[in-house]
DNA sequence: CTCCAGGGATGAT
DNA sequence: ATCATCCATGGA
């Protein structure tokens, strides 16, 4: 077990881990233990460091370096405090900015987003926290870390070379045939997800919502954590009802797509970390009002 | 346009 | 201990 220590300023681990962006981080104390791409780590932190551990790379050679994988992943290099200075400066929006300081949106790896997000499909978090452990514990790698085992992320070919049956045995339901199918698509290369990272957002988008599974609202999720598309502003029924309730309380007729074209414009160039902002505010306020009802 | 598949945590009774 | 609710895509 190796330690390393990286420079984490303006960062949350705690809130940007548990903001329904990424679902395979498990908290042990102060730990979380999860995968960075093929490697297993536990990250703690500590005011402005995040302290890092881990063990041994599992191949030699010209891997990138861990701090490097770590930075990147959490994407330190965010210029967070420009970032949330772009939202609107409405009452919403800077009860959200105030509550999420140090969340930031995460680089994942493209096809573990994208599968993730499929089998997030009319689920909960706690459920597509299930499934990702399912289908890691079935068809990933192990790995040790300290004295837990973690698992990799099944890699294409190991679930297009297994079975809607096998599948549906990790509680994905109907979702099981199209993951199959999707990653039948990546493993044959008729889909690279890799080169789909030089087209726009509306070529991205177009491509991602011809593949089994993935919607408009999928689809903005993997843009927004698997290729970066800051702009790209998922609409979930969290967000959806924020959009009414907050921002158009008594119209009566506003249609999902006046709302879509709305939270385009107002949002601005960073809308998909104005959209995490607000969608993490309203899940914890929801959560709260729970053990203390209102009157 | 409507209806529904499928499922497990979570809340309500 | 049961019962209802949450959830996004795609096909009928």
């Amino acid at each position: 077990m190796k330690l390393t220590e990286i420079d984490a300023p303006n960062f949350d681990l705690a809130m940007t881990l548990d903001s329904g962006q990424v679902f395979h981080w498990e908290k042990i104390g102060n730990r979380f233990y999860g995968t960075i791409g093929d490697r297993a780590v536990w990250v703690e932190q500590r005011g402005d460091v995040a302290l890092v551990g881990h063990g041994a790379p599992s191949q030699s050679g010209d891997s990138p370096t861990l701090s490097g994988m770590v930075v990147n992943y959490f994407a330190f290099d965010h210029p967070l405090a420009e970032i949330c200075r772009s939202f609107p400066d409405d009452p919403i929006m800077n009860a959200a900015r105030s509550y999420c300081r140090g969340l930031r949106i995460i680089r994942q790896p493209r096809w573990e987003c994208l599968a993730t997000f499929i089998t997030s499909s009319m689920k909960q978090v706690a459920h597509i926290r299930q499934i990702s452990r399912k289908l890691r514990e079935r068809f990933g790698e192990r790995r040790e870390i300290g004295n837990s085992e973690l698992f990799t992320f099944p890699a294409p070919a190991r679930l297009a070379g297994s079975s809607e049956r096998a599948l549906r045995e990790c509680a994905l339901g109907y979702r099981a045939k199209n993951l199959l199918a999707t990653a039948q698509l990546v493993e044959s290369g008729a889909v690279n997800l890799e080169k789909w990272s030089a087209l726009s957002d509306v070529d991205l988008r177009a491509n991602l919502c011809e593949l089994p599974g993935v919607g408009a609202k999928v689809a903005n999720c993997v843009m927004l954590f698997a290729y970066e598309r800051l702009r790209a502003f998922p609409i979930d029924v969290w967000i959806e009802r924020v959009l009414r309730e907050q921002y158009f309380p008594r119209k009566r007729n506003m249609t999902a797509g006046r709302l879509r074209a709305f939270a385009e414009t107002h949002f601005g160039e960073h809308g998909g970390y104005a959209q995490q902002y607000l969608f993490h505010h309203a899940r914890m306020a929801a959560r709260a009002n729970l053990s203390a009802p209102p009157r």
